[in-house]
DNA sequence: CATAAACGTGAACCGTTATTCACACAAACG
DNA sequence: CGTTTGTGTGAATAACGGTTCACGTTTATG
């Protein structure tokens, strides 16, 4: 019996999670929902208080994964610099190849409730940068930059590169998708002074132009 | 006659930018404009064929505002450093200070109607910013980045940094409002491969790091 | 001055969605 | 087995805000 109430709860989510995969939070409306579970309307009322309960709790979920995979990779051994370029590889990467995902988690109107969740959202991107940024400048890796700031910018930077100037429904991703997120990681560097960049054809390491001609 | 109904036009368009000013597009009802304007609501559908109508012509009036201003000082004399500082000094240093109108046209959540224009509006930041770059980058100013790209994300970063992980109604801005625009400028600058950097405290040229300490 | 055309009005209308609720049904408990 | 408690239902409700419209008033025209 309790068995069964989770279940349900479960199915409700997965079936929230489902539409906003597919149409954004625009998508997830009650009545949709509802059918998509294959419950009432009614029903989800036992299960959330509000839709926006449900919907911050989709948001969580959804976006706790991507945290977590970003966060575990900052934690590997490694340079702060390899690591640096790794985080914004993926972090890029992943938005590119799921535009949709990124677009409702990061960009798509939504109301304040989400609002909120996306700001938190948001400030934890900012920290791991963050934490990034000041073991570089600790390790002479970077300089020395306003490690806040810098790191709000990149965080804010990647997600409107992409969903921004560059049409947001268009394809032009999905053909020049990697030498977009390359050029993003090697903005990435720059505006940390980093010795490197990488290559934009082959990915491979090669010295930081600034470094190497100084004025 | 033509000219009352040119003044109504204009106390409508008016009574909707105010309310914009106060507290975004979400505050820009047909009910208030009209109150506001002193006219009955049926009347605002005389002017404006509908409320999406009325509100595109608000943030185009408003945008381009910003938009010449910035368009201004790139196309004035100088080096493309000097000016790409300036262009970053202002947009962001406008956004500090009239951080209720930066939100409503950049981060406040609006319907498709305006979302659409606001995404005219960053582009056109882009290429503000995609001009100084490509300059800088053909007299050896910057570095042989990716234009297009770090166009993009400065014009994304300098408007998330602000409303974003910094909270949008707290008044960090109001104390260190001087030092984050600083900041955001030294970013924007490193992120081409500026030679300079600028002071956070006294505001001079300095050299930039990673130019005098190659690796 | 007569008439038409346009303007101004604001209360009513409408579409959209979240939310509720009265009722049916199943499960737990003695 | 009766009772109570919890769960599922989906049509009705409520709230919100943009849009309309039937009517009075002002302005233009001949």
């Amino acid at each position: 019996m309790v068995s069964r109430v989770a279940e349900n709860r479960r199915k409700i989510l997965n079936a929230a999670r489902e539409l906003v995969l597919e149409g954004g939070f625009a998508a997830a409306q009650m009545s949709a929902v509802a059918a998509r579970a294959g419950v009432a309307t009614g029903s989800l009322y036992r299960y959330f208080k509000s839709k926006d309960e449900l919907c911050r709790q989709v948001f969580r979920e959804v976006s706790s994964r991507e945290m977590n995979l970003l966060a575990n990779i900052a934690e590997k051994p490694g340079t702060a610099t390899q690591r640096l370029i790794e985080v914004a590889d993926n972090f890029a990467g992943r938005a590119v190849r799921g535009r949709r995902l990124a677009f409702a988690l990061l960009s798509e109107p939504v109301d304040v409730a989400l609002a909120e969740e996306r700001r938190r959202f948001r400030r934890t991107h900012a920290s791991i940068f963050q934490g990034l940024i000041e073991e570089g400048i600790a390790t002479g890796e970077f300089d020395n930059v306003d490690a806040e700031i810098t790191a709000a910018c990149i965080a804010g930077a990647i997600p409107t590169a992409l969903v921004g100037p560059l049409a947001p429904d268009s394809d032009v991703l999905d053909a020049r998708g990697d030498e977009v997120v390359k050029s993003l990681v090697n903005f990435v560097l720059k505006s940390v002074g980093a010795k490197y960049q990488i290559d934009r054809t082959t990915g491979h390491t090669i010295p930081n132009q600034t470094a190497i001609h100084p004025a």
